[in-house]
DNA sequence: TCATGATGTACGGCCACAGAAATTA
DNA sequence: GTTAATTTCTGTGGCCGTACATCAT
């Protein structure tokens, strides 16, 4: 069922799926079992009775077109999209393709309220109870990836240890080795891939390889392939990466989580638009757990519902205070690059007569001719 | 409704060079 | 370990070309 909204800012003016099953309130997922959009409660209703109706493929509905499945939550934009949009809407400029996406798991078993209790000997960290914690999980590794944003971005409290430092793991240790892994990815492809942000590295488990070793695969863009074919190409990847690998039951890498059936796909979006695949580990790794020693994704989210909720709220307000302006960082660089001569735009050579002119005026202002630096 | 052309908008690259930062003696 | 000299790297603004979006026909 179809019906039309306006979005409060006018923005989104698509049509979005009310619950097949009550028929008024918004979907919030779908259900591919029983090919139903539904809402929160409805969902609780239908799949909470039993544990066949538990076991049910579904997914978060995509927070833009609010249509399609969901397939990456983004940091920066505190919003879940599907595959179409998320290359969409990351595509317009080079700002918006350096968000960090993070792939959505599948919603298992019942969804947890934000308050959901720890169950005895089972880590938290499996209960990404909903697509938000997993938007603020995301939006938090951000923050620290991007040490620009970090001040206009931070949700951590200062000072408060118990934010740097989860299960003995400080955030910066394992954003560090997230970096470097990044840095890896990017210069193993040479200077013309990486500047290609368009371009993407898939984790694949070819299942003509024989082998459960997580393998990047590179798609490289021919010169006379159309941007239309690359962007199908993008699609077709992506979705294999975030469902096709889970229901063809290939070798994808999906770490299961001992407490539920999540299992949370080990991979990672990288700023450059790139799924990171923790390359790098060895190639005969067998186990999902193997593959990912990072800690961060295995650490438990002890996120309380109002520590979630503030957060989520601060990083909502500081997102709309965000600025793109360019900051001037040294004003003497910014005054002597308006004196210069100029051909076209570009930045001359000095005239005789300029640098003469440069030297009456050093002799006529001494002293006042170097603008100090910020 | 779709195709085409005109127009508007956004953005990256280019350039020289002062000064910061790193390296060497 | 300290200092001086040298080398390397960074950042700065305006114009242009290109890509993309929007609108009219």
């Amino acid at each position: 069922m179809l019906k039309v909204s306006s979005g409060e800012d006018g923005y989104l003016n698509n049509w979005i799926h009310t619950c097949d099953s009550c028929q008024a309130a918004a979907c919030t997922l779908y259900c591919h079992t029983d090919s139903a959009y539904l809402c929160h409660g409805c969902d609780k209703h239908i799949h909470g009775d039993n544990t066949t109706a538990l076991s049910h493929h579904r997914v978060w509905i995509c927070d833009a077109c609010e249509a399609a499945p969901a397939a990456v939550t983004c940091s920066a934009d505190a919003a879940s999209l599907c595959i179409e949009c998320d290359i969409q809407v990351h595509s317009v400029n080079p700002l918006a393709s350096r968000h960090t996406r993070v792939p959505i798991p599948p919603i298992s078993g019942q969804i947890c309220s934000s308050s959901s209790v720890q169950q005895d000997g089972q880590l938290p960290g499996t209960m990404f109870d909903t697509k938000n914690e997993i938007a603020a999980l995301t939006m938090e590794l951000n923050l620290e990836i991007n040490e620009d944003e970090m001040d206009s971005w931070l949700l951590l409290e200062p000072g408060n240890t118990d934010n740097q430092t989860m299960s003995g793991f400080t955030y910066g240790e394992q954003l560090d080795e997230y970096v470097d892994v990044v840095d890896t990815c990017t210069e193993s492809f040479g200077p013309e891939q990486s500047s290609d942000q368009q371009q993407l590295v898939c984790v694949n488990c070819p299942e003509d390889s024989g082998s459960d070793s997580v393998v990047p695969v590179q798609t490289l863009r021919t010169k006379n392939q159309p941007l239309q074919e690359e962007t199908q190409l993008q699609k077709q990847q992506l979705h294999s990466t975030y469902f096709n690998s889970e229901q063809s039951g290939s070798k994808t890498a999906f770490t299961n989580y001992p407490s539920s059936s999540l299992r949370v796909p080990m991979l990672m979006i990288t700023p450059a638009g790139i799924p990171n695949s923790y390359t790098g580990f060895p190639a005969t790794t067998t186990t999902t757990t193997e593959i990912l020693p990072n800690p961060w994704l295995l650490m438990p989210l002890q996120f309380t519902s109002m520590n979630r909720e503030e957060k989520v709220l601060r990083y909502r307000e500081k997102r709309k205070s965000r600025k793109f302006e360019k900051k001037i960082r040294y004003a003497s660089r910014k005054a002597y690059a308006e004196t210069r001569p100029r051909i076209k735009g570009k930045f001359a050579r000095k005239t005789d007569k300029g640098i003469e002119d440069d030297q009456m005026f050093s002799k006529e202002d001494n002293g006042y001719g170097v603008v100090p630096s910020l």
